[in-house]
This record gives structure tokens, C-alpha cells and sequence, in this order.
DNA sequence: AACTAATTGCAACATTGTTGCGATATTATT
DNA sequence: AATAATATCGCAACAATGTTGCAATTAGTT
């Protein structure tokens, strides 16, 4: 098996993650820490906290790609199907973990993941709208 | 104002849009008709079908662009809301019509647009997986 | 300190999408 | 049917995003 490292740049990464409240793409990660390592060390670093369940990959509805720390409760198995949020104005994106949809499947379809993007105005910018 | 033309190029993807029960990439269009014309050609053609509302863009979960052709009720206005299946096993793009989620937001979130994307096995792929 | 394997940097490449501009073709007009 | 106006096209060039191979480096272990 592997056994992951710490390195200065997964390290670098996580610092930027456990500051920022909203998901960030791999070019606004970069450009923060452009010295510290390579573009493509940083879409690796990305690879491997995704698939280690640490970080999550949220597709905008534009086809932009973002990451986002996961928040891990209690022990417990973490699902990524809660909701996200795409402010259209600031072009955040924000997780709203206790947004969850009901819906009603067809039958013969199997459903093992879902992806429930909602996009408008984001309480910052709306309040700034009026 | 803008007087849209029927070209060949635009007859052609719309054929293939006629013929396709599932969501199609751009580079699965330019496939079918590489020697109509160019690939550039076929971006702005789907651009413009998105903007006169007969065709809608979908963005899979891994962040494949795919498009589809509306299918309107009635006279009523166009809205895309609905949900799509994105099939694990053979990567087809459905509409699910008449699937659509209830959720309930936390205040100051201003929604204008939804994105309700189930990926799984699609029937197909279900029965052929026994 | 030496070893092993995970990680990195670099260079090169692939895919997807965009833009400017002169040429072409469609539609409406005469 | 010929003409005019302009929507659309082709080409070339560019930009952004992501991937891969491989040799060099480095973290964690013995």
C-alpha cells in the first residue's frame, strides 16, 4: 500500500484549503503558491486529497472545475451529495452541507452519486445589489 | 435584429440532434460531420442553438460539456430545469424530463438556476450488468 | 546514514474552447 | 434574375486546462 507524505506543497495546499471558505480551481490555488512547487505538482497534490476523501470536486455549471475541503462528521462514511452554490456575480462557490434534495426516480435506473448545483446571487451580493 | 440562416452545417448538427436520444459532445458532433465543415464551425453553431434556446448545454460531473435538443411543451416559455443522468458505465448523457428536485434553501441565497445531475447505471447498462 | 518509494520538476503533448479577419453563402430587396 | 446586406464560414493563431514520461529529489523507515 501507499503511504502518503508530507511534503511542502500538499502542506501548502491544505494551508490554503483550511483558510478559505469557498472553493477554490487549481489556478487561483497556484497562483498562491507559484514558488513553493510546479503547476503540474499542484494538479497531483489535488488528485491524490480528492481521492483520499480530504478534499472534494465540485463541476460549476459553466464546466469550471473548484475544490473544496470536506467537512467530515463524527466517524461517519462521507457522502459528497450535498448541495453547492455558484454565486453569478462574485463567481463563488460555497458548500451547503445541510441542503439536501428529495426527488423521485424513474425505475431501472441505478443512482449512485448526484450533483445538485444551484447558482444566483449569494447573500454578500445580494445584499450589495439593493 | 438578427435573421438566422439555414446553412448546411447548422441542417447537419440539427439532424444529428434529431436522431440522438442522448446529450452529445461537441467533439462527438464534429465526428459525424468532419467533412461538412470546421470544428470551429460547429462551436458557433452550438453556441448559437443554446442562445435561441433549441438546444441546452449540460455539464457532466466530471466537467464534460454535452448538449441536447430541448423538447418544449406547449407554447409555455423554455426552462431547463430538470435533471439529467450521467451513465457510469457508457458515459450517456438522458434527460430526466419530469424529474425535478424539492429542496429548501437557508435564506439570503437568491436562486435563478438549478443543476440537478444523478450519475449511476442507466437501465441499459443495468440489465447488461446481471 | 542508507534505503525505499512517494513525490517533484521539466518538457512535451492533448484537448477544449476562443478570436480576428478576409472569403463565402444565404436571405431579402429591387 | 441580379444585387445588396450581412450572417456564417474557414483558417490560422492563440489560450486555458489537464495529462504523461522520466530522471531527480526528498520524506519516512530501518
Amino acid at each position: 500500500m501507499k503511504t502518503a507524505r508530507n511534503t511542502t506543497a500538499k502542506t501548502a495546499v491544505l494551508e490554503i484549503f483550511g483558510k478559505s471558505k469557498i472553493a477554490l480551481s487549481h489556478t487561483e490555488i497556484y497562483k498562491q503558491i507559484e514558488d513553493v512547487c510546479d503547476r503540474v505538482t499542484v494538479y497531483r497534490i489535488l488528485d491524490r486529497l480528492v481521492n483520499d476523501d480530504i478534499v472534494h470536486k465540485i463541476v460549476d455549471l459553466d464546466g469550471t472545475v473548484k475544490y473544496a475541503k470536506c467537512h467530515h462528521h463524527a466517524q461517519r462514511v462521507h457522502i459528497h451529495n450535498h448541495a453547492h452554490f455558484s454565486c453569478e456575480k462574485c463567481l463563488e462557490i460555497t458548500c451547503l452541507e445541510n441542503v439536501k434534495p428529495s426527488y423521485i426516480m424513474p425505475h431501472n435506473y441505478k443512482v449512485n452519486n448526484i450533483n445538485f448545483t444551484l447558482s444566483g446571487l449569494c447573500p454578500n451580493c445580494l445584499n450589495s445589489n439593493i
